[in-house]
DNA sequence: CTCGAAGATTGATCCTTGTCAATTGGATCG
DNA sequence: CGATCCAATTGACAAGGATCAATCTTCGAG
């Protein structure tokens, strides 16, 4: 319930508020909810009313939609990022359920605050319009890779862009169980361990949650990524500095929306 | 070149500018064009840089992505519409190719110059925030469409959702070839043709453009549709007044994204 | 009016993906 | 240590969707 400095710090530099005054921040802020909740929790179902912004701080979290007894994956988060932003700005109801993965510490401020300091600060307001248009971004990269490629490509892609994100080494880690995976990648978890094993002959070698790459240009050749489907985001710790890595992660949809991490 | 009054009080209606003041909207119409594009006309190809708001006055636009040889559309709009708003407000490249099918009349307004006005604007901000909103869910309903319907039951809730907009008259008209609606119904033509005589038995009877629906019911058990994927748009002559019907438009994805119409 | 081009349909076939069932593997807990 | 639970894998089969080729329809140009 009590909130450290340090998380108000990362909830500050997240490119929503990074260039927010003192007094916008403070608006906004001002009688949110630090929460903690277990893992497997659901934080909001589809059709719900949405009151509050939430900020995932640490754990996982995993967006959802469904239809008629089927689910389906839309988005992967882990700190620090935002979610159904959209829906706050609107005043509607949610689209997608969302739910723990892991233990996580969510943060949520008041939708209405959000929505009035909009109003008020056109700084702010713009900040949250590039958010957004990030996230819309994020979707339509989504889109089309789920109707341009098959289900093999889209998993050699997402093997492609992890490897990156995890500074390349050859053997990655899958931050999530495969079963997850195979619903974001929008295909059964059999059809997962299949399109596994047919990436074999590419050098991919899956033992539990480790996936070792010994042929990137062979699994790049197949996966053939491009940079208006896939966000290959660069390390977090590279020579970039933080300001414009920010503005880059808020150009490409990252800390909402649906970003396979 | 020159621009009709009536041409920008159709802009105006829009619901990125009902609200805006005088001002602000002269700001950023000044130094518009209203151009002129024969059908099939490339506007825009994917990674080009964007530096237009387009806003559709007349005829038709698809927009749509490939990889690989292979496209697929990803939205299709009619006047009054925006689009790829996104990229301008990030000033980033396009992620989507646009191009006329029809004989088009396009308003281009200057995106530096959109920007500079949301600075200065917290309620054009606001409103575009909200536009963005709004496209966001409608993509959001578009991969939900994409990964949890089949074929057959993306087509016939296409046909539900085009019998409510056209005022649920017996017999609907397509607006678009065959060829376009399955690529934006995520099929092959071929495929969609088979879909249409498996509908045969729900009362679905198909000549050239025309599609009659004798039994609505038994297309709609079939169909199941969902308000957190289908967006009813309600026909735009009924009851309501137009400021809420504006409203509530803004509010659910029209006029930019992912959109069937 | 006729011809020709392009879209639409149909059939045959192949490839991809989903489903069901059975088995393996790994982790936890008593 | 073994029992158990659940994810992951594997195989067999069915369903869905893509592709190729042939035919039919429509519509506009000459």
């Amino acid at each position: 319930m009590t909130m450290r400095e340090s998380d108000l710090d990362r909830v500050k530099a997240l490119p929503l508020f990074s260039r927010a005054s003192p007094e916008v921040f403070r608006d906004v802020t001002g009688g949110a909810f630090l929460q903690r909740f277990p893992a497997g929790t659901t934080l909001l179902m589809e059709g719900d009313t949405v009151d509050f912004l939430y900020v995932l701080l640490d754990g996982m979290v995993e967006l959802q939609g469904s239809w008629k007894e089927k689910e389906t994956t839309l988005a992967l988060l882990r700190p620090v990022s935002t979610f159904i932003l959209a829906a706050v700005v609107l005043d509607a109801d949610a689209l997608m359920s969302a739910r723990t993965l892991e233990r996580s510490e969510i943060l949520m401020l008041s939708g209405e605050a959000l929505r009035r300091v909009m109003r008020q600060d056109a700084d702010f307001s713009f900040a949250v319009a590039q958010e957004l248009s990030g996230c819309y971004r994020g979707l339509v990269r989504a889109v089309k890779n789920q109707k341009l490629r098959g289900g093999v490509e889209r998993l050699a892609n997402y093997l492609v862009t992890q490897r990156i994100r995890q500074n390349s080494v050859e053997t990655i880690l899958l931050p999530h169980e495969k079963r997850v995976l195979a619903s974001l990648l929008g295909m059964t978890p059999e059809n997962l361990s299949r399109a596994f094993a047919s990436l074999a002959k590419y050098g991919v070698v899956v033992r539990g949650g480790e996936v070792t790459v010994s042929r990137p240009e062979a699994l790049e050749r197949l996966a053939r990524p491009s940079p208006l489907i896939d966000n290959h985001m660069p390390p977090s710790g590279g020579v970039i500095g933080k300001a414009e890595s920010e503005r880059w992660s808020s150009a490409t949809g990252r800390s909402c929306g649906y970003v396979p991490s």
